[in-house]
DNA sequence: CTGAATTTTCAGAAAATCCTGAAAATTCAG
DNA sequence: CTGAATTTTCAGGATTTTCTGAAAATTCAG
């Protein structure tokens, strides 16, 4: 591995740091060294500048496909694969949320559904029905609350998220108004902005 | 191994997520367990129905109890020890989400900031410090919001998410009352309440 | 104190994961 | 088509992680 400074501390933390990301060292390390490269790189390049071999670097990089973090590019006159990362944090950001998501939480949200719909057959499991109860409607109120903010664009998001704990204020303004009409609580919980 | 159907589900279930979520199916599988318990457990018992060695169960509580998971009680009159998970899911998340940004972010974020005090010695780098800036930037706005979200109690939590993307809405209203009065934009980047 | 009950440590066996080189498959210029 | 360039697959060796039983350490009732 021969790269420059900056780029060599990163590429090598984003490979220690790949286990407790539930990465390998490999695939880390490759795609901290597609974030930082100025142009696409293909998998010779990879391995060359990472000292893998190019088997390991095909497997690495079909492991970030399935991810959806890198974008295949082709330069003109040059039948070899061209891998790029994204640039926008942002957007990096959504997807690496959506396929966690996908793999880390879904299956634990079905799983539970199907818990749910069954009857306890023994006094043991219902208070542990109870307790998938929990767990569901709290996942749940999670992804919906995910789904939703995923369908804002980055910078209203940026900004309610650097509006930090002051929105709440503003829910207590809203709320204020409200009684002030004599409206009550709507219940809030769901109906098209 | 022998629970009643729906605990063992749910065991079972934990145990295979577990690489997924970056433990091991026997800290999983334990912790799912004493999710599950209507009473605290000791760690034969754990051991017992879970099918485990005594000793594995100790290394797997010595585990949660490092993510601070799991909360140590005594029972009058009985020398070992019993261990249970806390109630409360959102008091669960919030601890989750304390340790793995502890273990998973921080490190980073030290990194990204280390390396952008450096001068780049080489031209490649220059890009590469950039690239630094922009996750640099981004991770921080992240756990700065995380931070002031933390000081919310759950309910108001809970009603904001239920709002979903309508937030939205009561900024954009904000806005527009700012510059009815003539205020601009204040460039809202933190300050007090 | 003493020693039984309980928990922790740890060497190394067992299992899982990672990585490589060789071979197979695919792609495409000519 | 052909065959060279390129990518993918995969068996099995290397490495890492997990798990166990035995031994050591700790705790506390008597």
């Amino acid at each position: 591995m021969n790269l420059p400074p900056l780029t060599q501390r990163f590429v090598m933390h984003f490979g220690e740091m790949g286990s407790r990301w539930g990465i390998n060292r490999t695939v880390g390390q490759i795609y901290a060294y597609l974030y930082v490269s100025p142009q696409p790189r293909n998998a010779d390049e990879i391995g060359e500048a990472l000292g893998f071999s190019r088997s390991n670097v095909s497997m690495g990089l079909k492991e970030l496909q399935s991810w959806n973090l890198v974008r295949l590019n082709h330069l003109p006159g040059d039948r070899r694969e061209y891998f790029q990362a994204p640039e926008d944090v942002w957007a990096i950001f959504r997807t690496l949320a959506n396929e966690r998501r996908k793999r880390e939480i879904d299956p634990t949200l079905t799983m539970l559904r199907d818990a749910l719909m069954e009857q306890p057959g023994v006094p043991e499991d219902l208070h542990a029905q109870a307790r998938l109860q929990q767990m569901h409607s709290f996942i749940e109120l999670m992804t919906d609350w995910l789904d939703d903010v995923q369908k804002m664009d980055s910078e209203t998001l940026a900004s309610l998220m650097k509006m930090g704990s002051r929105v709440q204020k503003l829910l207590e303004v809203k709320d204020r108004v409200k009684q002030a009409l004599g409206m009550g609580d709507e219940g809030d919980s769901h109906g098209q902005s």
